[in-house]
DNA sequence: GATGAATGAGGATTCATTCAT
DNA sequence: GATGAATGAATCCTCATTCAT
């Protein structure tokens, strides 16, 4: 009994070390940069030695994947969330789908930039996580086409990169300069182009 | 006479060497990265001494910033030849525009994405030099908004945000894969749905 | 204990180290100059790798500065030992002042030139030091003319300088030609001059 | 005669660029020491490419030896107008060779220090040019020995070193403090202690 | 005599990673 | 599990000097 709560015990503290660093890491990160945070500097914030983070994560890359599965997982899910109770419109599941990465980013705004940056680069690991969230919007647009609401004209996976892209460069560019525009003129924008683009309603 | 030839002969022969190293820094980035491509490397190829690279640039990241300018003036004398002699049709007007910039990316594909990516980062000529096509996508955007072609329910700014988003997004995408689309298949995409977006068309 | 110890241990580790480093340093720049003397060398000399001159002083430079203040303090020690003894004629007192440095820089030929050149020029730690043997001459004289003994007609603060250009110029030269002159010699010619200049004794 | 006055015109034209070197370097070495000044500034705040440098003094090194050399003659030749018209007096003429020096720091007070700074390391030509003042020194104490003026109790050429470092000690300060003293305090502090020491007299 | 673009050997410094405790 | 002093390969950059014009 008292030996395996020890091992919970350490198990526990463990776990908590792990994490101390991942968000001292992050955090360090989004304000300087990966190649400007020293492996020391990330030490020193999670309040640990410099070899603790060799025996928890291998590599400074080691811990900077880490953080980029963590962080893409938490995004996944907040876009599960929305899946697994669908609105019945198909607008308005799109505009959620929307709302749910606006908002993720809106709660996240210091790391988000950061982030986001590496969706955007070459970056081995952020090519994969783009490549996931690109694959979940190819999807949809799939979707919405045999269901006759999406254009057919234009090739799903083209369109899921230009989509894709839309939503990161303007999430990352309000990431950064967060005062510039609110919460609904974000996803009111991405909604509307999405759905209509720049044209005036013919309609009109 | 003989002076002023001398003179100029000089200039001739240090605008080549300054051109040299462009372009070999261009092509070593592109193939291994900036970081992994060492000053000495540059050199060699250029054909020059390492000392040659800071008599011009200074140091590696100035080297890095007047390529990034270099290619940025090149892509935007190509937009501005097509506002030069603009298409009657708005709609062509803005075809072209995007064709201008597909084009550019096309026939330097082999550089295309390197660029692509510090216009996406947040290092800031990258900044600088994506704010600076932003901001000439605003200004379209609001002279469509004034000629009522339009919709003038979105912000520019961020409309200019989205879009250059898009385009960026799709096109690094495509530089990086350029067997997986044909050119038209980018432009066509990157011009449907910026003007209407991905809707069916309700006119349909 | 155990952590107690090993923490001992490291610390102790650590002070050797440094201290290697000073020794092997403070050799080599007195072999063959600062600028000459390569970071490596140092380290090898040491039985280190280079990294950990940069880990205990930062840089070269800091290195230096380090074994100047080290020196510095060494000397000054062996002046208020005179001064916590001190002998009870004032004539005496100044002697056993003078002495005492003499004594010093005899010990120390080997390096005694290469630090008192530091003392001497205008290098921002050279000048510390200086100014602080200075103003304990300048203390000195400042006691000896309110007990009557030194004369009031010179500014204590220019007296001292004087004094210990005196001192320093001597010394430097006897450290590089220590045959040409004893140990005596040089005392009483420092002691002498200090005391009653270069002219005949007017009592004889 | 044409040909003669154009080769005139010439070596006038030479002579006046090699004394903007000079003067141009010795404005920077005072300004910034030797190290940090680089050639091309030299030669630019000389107006002449770096080329020209090379062209008159072989090296930065030999430059800089022609300015010890330079500034070494001026001195020496005020110190002998002294000679040349001597003071009946002992005692004014050591108070004149004093004072001549101490003019000539005040006068180049900007350039002084860096001078003097040279004077006291052991640069080959510092050495030279202080065994050159210290011998002249050295000869002045001989024959105030042998005229019975002065103390026969020290060496020559020790007191000449020791007086010397009084000299230079007082003055390298005075030049980079020139308002914490006058001209008169200087000489006066010199001429005292020189003659008689910092000891009250005994007459008194 | 003067020029100034080009040179390139040379050295200080960095920092992710290790491993004995 | 954690520590942190030590490592050392790896590179950027400097700047006195040259020489073709």
């Amino acid at each position: 009994m008292d030996v395996e709560s020890d091992l919970n015990q350490r198990q526990i503290g463990k776990l908590k070390t792990r994490q101390d660093l991942l968000d001292a890491a992050l955090e360090l990160f989004a304000e300087q940069g990966f190649a400007n945070t020293h492996a020391s500097a990330i030490a020193e914030r999670a309040g640990v030695a410099v070899g603790t983070i060799y025996l928890h994560f291998g590599s400074k890359d080691g811990l900077l994947h880490e953080i980029l599965v963590w962080i893409a997982n938490e995004l996944h899910a907040r876009v599960q969330e929305v899946y697994a109770h669908p609105p019945a419109q198909p607008k308005a599941l799109a505009r959620a789908h929307v709302e749910a990465i606006v908002q993720y980013v809106e709660e996240n705004s210091r790391y988000a930039s950061f982030v986001l940056g590496y969706a955007l680069s070459r970056h081995p690991v952020g090519v994969r996580i783009l490549d996931l969230m690109i694959g979940q919007v190819e999807e949809d647009i799939r979707e919405g086409q045999a269901a006759g609401i999406y254009r057919t004209d234009v090739a799903p996976h083209l369109a899921a990169r230009a989509e894709g892209g839309m939503n990161l460069g303007l999430l990352s560019w309000w990431a950064e300069n967060p005062t510039l525009a609110t919460r609904e003129e974000i996803v009111d924008t991405l909604a509307k182009i999405r759905l209509s683009g720049l044209h005036a309603a013919p309609e009109k």
